[in-house]
DNA sequence: CTAGGGTTAG
């Protein structure tokens, strides 16, 4: 193979490991003298840096470029290596090494030093030290310096920066654009992206995810047709945070809109398209083709498994979940982690697979070293309770590590009320700093059943007294049927998402033509004992015309941590008040 | 000959 053969596949993206691994021995040919291709050793030493195994930059380095004095580029590159690790004492290894040999005036170099302790959340320790004592500061630096104090929240200190920087470059804007996003200033983040003065693809797509990180999906959408309106073209990163948009609207409509978009510009499906696409199509209920994507899909990995995992436990489908998580133990390319099991655990406490649950919680996660979260617990307390094992359930949360949230402890309160165990119910609700309506309708409903009409009574003055209330009824928006009008002009096929009370239930519509396409979301009032008990564990047929009743939902798969039914209706209309040019509302009859 | 900082998934 001929040198700048050699040097084109090293720098061409597509290059994966193993053809990495054989560049390699290509490149050991070349010696003697390895000397006069010292470029190509940095080449290799990037080509590795970049790749899915950043450690492997360490071994090339320490293996085979001992008999060179390493330049600046060099260590750019090993710090690239470093900065995917993300661990400060490697780092700090390689800092020294860039003093002692003299590489401290080299302001690329220091950056990337600084960029490095930046990343594992090091601003206040190492990397203020480090740039007070930088000799000269550019732009970069300066860049860093935001990102750092973005990374641990601290946005004044980033804006202060900010604005003593004399030049600030398309980057800065955009670090600040990321910065308020990320830490849930979406408002500030918009300022900023107005203001500035020129915008590049990054930035578009800063702003974009931006909306999506914070909830704001339809912003999210209509800012990409405002982006492509200015010419811009979108790229796959672009594509796949509108992917995540679609998917958390349930907008199918769109997300098969974006999957020929995809086709079309040939984008090839890596890894993060086709995480995205598949969990766009699961979130829409649309199983089929995602497992259809999933097949198909090239490179595989971690997330990727998960994006199924998680997505079918989502639509219920209990036994496949397990079948899949199985297929995923078996394929060495691959390994389980924690948001793996948060899928199994939850498609287990879905189909009530008690001893299912019990081993994987027990054992198998043992087994693969994964740290417990609170999701698991969640799950695992659900299961338990809903199965009557309340002491065992208690067990588990007495043995957390971590302190249980509200998620965890309404999961056990659920078990009660179904176990009818009122003292246990009382206990853990005098526990809760700020019990919300639901729990306290459902220690009512509890006693109710007990036929305990005065605790009935005093829970409803208690109530009455905190100045809580049910939410009212339900009310609809319409959503999808807009967005689908920004991107095709296409007016059909609206789909609904239906609020009430309480029981979130995920339905699916069946068309005329047999084909299951549309999504819902229904919450149910569970105040008729009788309907909850026929939807009990398992997907079934409900005698209300063509729908399919998919799977309950708990209130937290909407939303990370805990959140309540009222949560949801409150995220709703805040939805309708901040875009109401944009929002039809119609009512529904439930 | 090369480069450092801002955007994507579960």
């Amino acid at each position: 193979m001929s040198r700048s053969n050699l040097i084109k596949l090293l720098q061409s993206p597509s290059t994966n490991t193993k053809q990495l691994k054989q560049l390699h021995a290509q490149l050991l040919l070349k010696t003697p003298p390895l000397k006069s291709s010292f470029y190509l050793c940095n080449s290799m030493l990037l080509a590795y840096a970049n790749s899915t195994n950043p450690t492997d930059a360490f071994s090339f380095f320490i293996t085979q470029m001992h008999e060179h004095v390493p330049n600046k580029f060099t260590f750019q590159f090993l710090l690239k290596a470093c900065s995917k690790l993300r661990r400060v004492p490697v780092i700090a290894q390689v800092h020294l090494m860039v003093f002692k040999l003299g590489f401290s005036g080299f302001s690329s170099v220091m950056n990337s030093v600084l960029h490095c302790y930046v990343l594992c959340g090091r601003i206040r320790e190492e990397g203020k030290v480090l740039f007070d004592e930088m000799p000269d500061r550019d732009v970069v630096s300066y860049n860093c310096l935001i990102n750092g104090y973005a990374e641990v929240g601290d946005m004044s200190s980033a804006f202060q920066l900010f604005k003593k920087v004399e030049c600030p470059s398309v980057v800065t804007w955009t670090a600040m654009v990321v910065g308020f996003c990320s830490n849930g200033d979406v408002m500030s983040g918009k300022r900023v992206f107005e203001e500035m003065p020129e915008r590049d693809l990054v930035s578009w797509n800063a702003m974009i995810s931006g909306y999506v990180k914070n909830r704001v999906p339809v912003e999210a959408l209509q800012l990409f047709c405002q982006m492509q309106a200015e010419n811009f073209k979108p790229n796959r990163v672009t594509i796949s945070t509108i992917l995540s948009a679609c998917a958390s609207l349930g907008a199918l409509d769109t997300g098969k809109w974006i999957h020929v978009f995809i086709k079309k510009n040939g984008f090839l499906l890596d890894s993060f398209l086709g995480c995205a696409l598949i969990d766009m199509y699961l979130k829409c209920g649309v199983v089929e083709l995602a497992l259809e994507v999933f097949r198909h899909l090239k490179e595989k990995n971690t997330c990727t498994w998960n994006a199924l995992v998680n997505g079918l436990a989502l639509n219920g489908h209990v036994k496949q979940v397990l079948d899949v998580f199985n297929e995923m133990r078996i394929d060495r390319s691959v390994r389980p982690d924690e948001v793996t099991f948060v899928g199994v655990l939850l498609a287990c406490s879905h189909g009530g697979f008690i001893e299912e649950g019990r081993k994987h919680f027990y054992s198998t996660m043992k087994e693969y070293g994964i740290t417990f979260m609170l999701e698991h617990y969640a799950c695992m307390v659900d299961l338990l309770a809903r199965g009557g094992m309340l002491e065992e359930a208690q067990d588990i949360i007495k043995g957390m590590h971590i302190a249980p949230d509200m998620v965890v402890w309404r999961a056990l309160l659920g078990g009660c009320r179904i176990h009818k165990n009122v003292e246990l119910a009382e206990q853990i609700i005098s526990n809760m700093e700020t019990p919300g309506s639901g729990d306290y309708v459902l220690l009512s409903n509890l006693y109710s059943s007990l036929r305990r009409w005065e605790d009935v009574e005093k829970v409803r003055d208690i109530m009455k007294e905190k100045g809580i209330e049910k939410m009212p009824g339900c009310s609809s928006i319409q959503i999808d049927n807009m967005i689908h009008e920004f991107i095709s002009g296409d007016k059909s096929h609206p789909r609904y998402v239906v609020i009430c009370e309480k029981l979130a239930v995920v339905e699916k519509r069946i068309n005329a033509d047999g084909y299951k396409a549309e999504t819902s979301v229904i919450l149910y009032d569970i105040d008729e004992e009788e309907k909850e008990q026929s939807l009990g564990h398992h997907s079934e047929k409900l005698a209300i015309g063509e729908i399919v009743v998919r799977d309950r939902i708990r209130f937290h798969d909407f939303k990370d941590g805990a959140c309540s039914c009222n949560d949801y209706c409150l995220e709703v209309s805040s939805l309708v008040s901040n875009s109401p040019n944009n929002l039809r509302i119609q009512f529904l009859k439930a």
